[in-house]
DNA sequence: TGTCCGATCTGGACAGTGCTCAGATAGGCT
DNA sequence: AGCCTATCTGAGCACTGTCCAGATCGGACA
């Protein structure tokens, strides 16, 4: 096969393999589910031979790696805009943000549980992913800061945005399971169950 | 046979595969991890062939479920204990049992993992996982209610509930990443930033 | 222009996995 | 005793992640 290569699908030398096969492995992802994300299912999916994807990724981890950043960017963007969606009514922008963060993750639960499982440890991940998650962690941070005013310590505020993300973060894996259908019919469906949760977060510590 | 009969499931002639096999696969996952916890492995730990556990699971996803059934059991103890030594002060009770619950997450990570992971779909869970998750679930209702007292409506009691057990596995996640390391220390150690964290779950609703 | 180098890609191979199935083994029942 | 059934084994299938020797091609250098 040494012509006519020009107008097919593939150069065989492929232009730009590594971002095809983030692609793939997201469209395997959504379409499939995480159990099909093999390597090998992503080659065939970029239509190329099993071990090409070695050529621009150390191994399987790096590829999610790779497909988590890309989840962490557009997490990133679906918060910033649920923020400035918010920016009119100040109380409400914390809850707005959490729930753009679990809508996200309904959304997308194969790419959101990538974005998570992908590394063990999570000081270990490529920088981009740190970076990412981190500018995400700060706009909630910075939501808060703007909440709470002037009176709260720092550290505060620093654990208050923990404790949020942490709350959505929880909240966000229990609404992958079934289990409060029920309660979501109750409340109009899955957004306003998530803000009814939400609003009932500081009931953990009722003084009595 | 007068010993109540306390494992129903009868002796053969090798022993108790089923319940050793389950011993086997909770040995590896804390010696090795769940990236270890193949179904060979398992079959290997308890010195019998590869397909011999099939006799007593129908997949590995069965065998799992059982390993989660166990880790199921030991967590609701934890709690139960929990709740227990904190009755006398009452104002502290949901946080205790909030404190042991991430503690548990904590001491035994890869099992923890296993509960949360071993099917997609809770709701096709055999009982028995969904009776231990229920039961520690009304525990922490129980709790709630207790704190709450009687002028806040069952529904809100209900939400609370869900939002703290949200909390508390999206803590558990998150204390299994490295990166809260500083604050940990900021704090005397993990359980005292755990209380710290806990204590800040209110300021998602702040009023400004 | 022609030649060669290095990045890219392939086919084949290896060990390990989940799972199935025909047969071996050995309790417990009549 | 003799059978029956649950239990266990070994071989084998399709799949996986990973590595390797070689094929192929783009672009730099002559």
């Amino acid at each position: 096969m040494s012509t006519a290569a020009v107008a097919d699908t593939r150069p065989y030398h492929h232009g730009d393999l590594r971002r095809a096969l983030v692609d793939a492995a997201i469209r395997i992802l959504e379409r499939e589910g995480p159990g099909a994300l093999s390597l090998r299912a992503v080659a065939r999916e970029a239509g190329v031979s099993p071990a090409a994807p070695y050529h621009h990724f150390k191994d399987k981890g790096e590829l999610l790696d790779a497909v988590a950043h890309v989840g962490w960017e557009a997490l990133g963007v679906a918060m910033t805009d649920a923020k400035a969606r918010s920016s009119a009514e100040m109380g409400s922008m914390l809850t707005e943000i959490g729930v753009s963060y679990v809508q996200f993750s309904q959304d997308h639960p194969a790419l959101y549980r990538v974005m998570y499982d992908c590394s063990r440890d999570k000081d270990m991940l490529p920088e981009g992913i740190q970076d990412k998650e981190d500018s995400a962690y700060c706009l909630v941070r910075g939501a808060f800061k703007q909440v709470a005013g002037d009176e709260v310590a720092d550290m505060d505020v620093e654990l208050a945005t923990i404790a949020a993300w942490c709350a959505g973060h929880g909240l966000a894996e229990m609404s992958m399971f079934k289990q409060f259908a029920p309660l979501k019919e109750a409340f109009g469906g899955e957004e306003g169950f998530l803000r009814a949760v939400l609003s009932h977060l500081g009931m953990f510590n009722r003084k009595t």
